[in-house]
RNA sequence: GGCCCCAUCGUCCAGUGGUUAGGACACCGCCCUUUCACGGCGGCGACACGAGUUCGAAUCUCGUUGGGGUCACCA
């Protein structure tokens, strides 16, 4: 039950780090960390023409803000390096050999354009391509000749007749495959051993036998592979690892999720103000859960909780809704020290604050104390740069229904003026002392306090929304308060309003 | 189309032979309230279909339908 796991995540560097390989990775580094294993990172680089070292360096730096910390990989190094598949490339020839020597690989002398004539067949008679086995069983001289010729070709694995299978350790069990639908794929690209290119189904299951891993947890579209990496085991004679197949994650037609359904690349939701808690959150619930109503996780707690068995095998539907809800929660769970710290580099893109505000600086406080009253009112760091702007900015305009549902009602401009005079006389310029002379006013002009507030709050802010008014007040201070009271009443003046 | 996987509210999950089928998001009411949020209360809303097994099926079996994945000398 807690025998030592060996994971890996294996993403090739050819594009952005999805939240589909989020979650992957997500599982794979619970699984580790539950069972105290190793979680090791390993870079799928042997397709030269697409890989980029940009690529490379996306995926670290994500992994790397996500808190999925590996044990064994790039930058890290490890007991089974090297991490970086093209760096294995000579094993990969050796083992490419030997499956030669001992019969379980042939060459292919095929040109593209013979294979592609059977494809074109397979599709025209409406069935899956196998290859024809037309190099599988040539004669051995005829071999040797072209070999000598110098004629390029490709290596194939011959699949044995039978059926190949496997035992998932989760609710799905055994997964089964006809051989005969399988067909001689090739491990090994043109022109030939010593000049090619080994193929994916080949090295990553040399690699994982090299890295002695124990558990392959990976998207649901790597079944129709999993039978020819277990044949590859076989072969070289080594025990296939467990393969735990997760299920999609689909956009809201149910389609695999792509960039039409909106964001999917994980900086993405960096962008947006999502926390690195928010997103490992919500993905650890799209295919597992504990059995019971919970819902929110600190990394922690999900390393604490998760298990293979309790994984589910149904296609889920990315929710966005869901996802910023989960976030707002985790972001409720962090102090408004750490909000602030989390937030701040959202208020500085934005313009919300001086770009010079600084953690433990002089205006550092305020700026907590401003979050501090935002509280709940945000669920993505990106949000509270609307609540935060008017308190270091003061309004150059002033919002549309504002202006007509609050300042253009009658006797609004009256009000005003009242609550400005209370402001000026207030005693203190505190919370307290704000809210009783208000409530004292309110009963002397028999109005309710909203009345009275609502314009006060479009002066002060420019909006209708925001944290409390006298809150409010007191963070911008008296001269400033005031001030911007004088700036509403001319706007209102110029624009007859509130008469 | 072949092969493979899957099937509970709109969405994500509970539920493994006997439940008024539960929770969360979203949506809609009401309450709280200086606005917006938060919070509280309530509502809407699902076992795809058909056979079987059984005293009894969301739960087990088979079929149908539906959805998804995959069919490269990419990973």
């Amino acid at each position: 039950m807690t025998s030592p796991v060996r994971v890996r995540f294996a993403p090739s560097p050819t594009g952005h780090l999805h939240v589909g390989h989020v979650r992957t990775a997500l599982y794979n580094f619970l699984l580790a960390r539950g069972r105290g294993g190793a979680y090791v990172l390993r870079i799928e680089d042997t397709d030269t023409e697409r890989s980029t070292t940009e690529s490379r360096r996306g995926i670290i730096e994500a992994l790397d803000w996500l808190g999925l910390e590996w044990d064994e990989g790039p930058e890290k190094g490890g007991p089974y390096a090297p991490y970086l598949q093209s760096g294995r490339y000579e094993e990969f020839r050796a083992a490419a050999r030997r499956l030669w020597d001992e019969g379980h690989a042939y060459p292919c002398f095929c040109t593209t354009e013979e294979l592609d004539a059977e494809r074109e067949e397979a599709r025209h008679e409406g069935e899956a391509y196998v290859y024809s086995g037309r190099c599988r069983d040539l004669d051995r001289d005829e071999v040797e000749r072209r070999l000598a010729d110098g004629e390029p070709y490709a290596l194939r694995f011959r699949v044995p007749p039978g059926r190949t299978s496997w035992v998932e350790p989760t609710s799905r069990g055994m997964v089964a495959f006809e051989n005969a639908g399988l067909g001689d794929f090739v491990i090994w690209r043109r022109p030939s051993i010593d000049g090619g290119h080994p193929l994916y189904n080949f090295t990553v299951a040399v690699d994982d036998i090299a890295m002695r891993i124990t558990h392959v947890l990976r998207g649901d579209d790597h079944i129709s592979n999993t039978p020819r990496q277990v044949l590859i085991y076989h072969a070289l004679g080594a025990e296939p690892p467990s393969f735990v197949h997760l299920p999609m994650i689909l956009g809201p037609d149910r389609q695999k999720l792509s960039k039409r359904h909106g964001a999917t690349a994980l900086d993405e939701f960096r962008r947006q103000g999502y926390l690195p808690e928010g997103l490992v959150n919500y993905l650890a619930l799209l295919g597992w859960s504990e059995g019971e109503d919970r819902e929110l996780y600190s990394l922690a707690e999900l390393i604490e909780s998760f298990s293979l068995e309790r994984l589910n095998k149904t296609a889920a539907v990315f929710d966005y809704d869901k996802c910023r809800h989960i976030n707002g929660e985790q972001l409720k769970a962090l102090p408004a020290e750490e909000r602030a710290r989390r937030a701040l580099p959202y208020l500085r893109g934005a313009g919300a604050v001086p770009a010079e505000l600084e953690p433990d600086t002089d205006g550092w406080p305020r700026l907590v104390e401003i979050i501090e009253q935002i509280a709940d009112r945000v669920k993505l760091l990106s949000e509270y740069t609307f609540y935060v702007r008017p308190f270091y900015h003061a309004p150059t305009e002033y919002e549309e229904k504002a202006v007509k549902k609050v300042l253009g009602k009658s006797g609004a401009r009256e009000r005003l003026e009242r609550g400005r005079a209370a402001l000026a006389e207030a005693d203190g310029f505190t919370h307290d002392a704000l809210e009783s002379a208000f409530r004292e006013l309110a009963a002397e002009l028999e109005v309710g306090l909203g009345k009275l507030i609502q314009p006060l709050r479009v002066a002060l802010t420019g909006d209708r929304v925001g944290i409390g008014l006298f809150e409010t007040a007191e963070l911008l201070g008296r001269e400033a308060a005031l001030e911007r009271i004088e700036h509403c009443l001319s706007f209102m003046d110029s624009h007859d309003l509130g008469a």
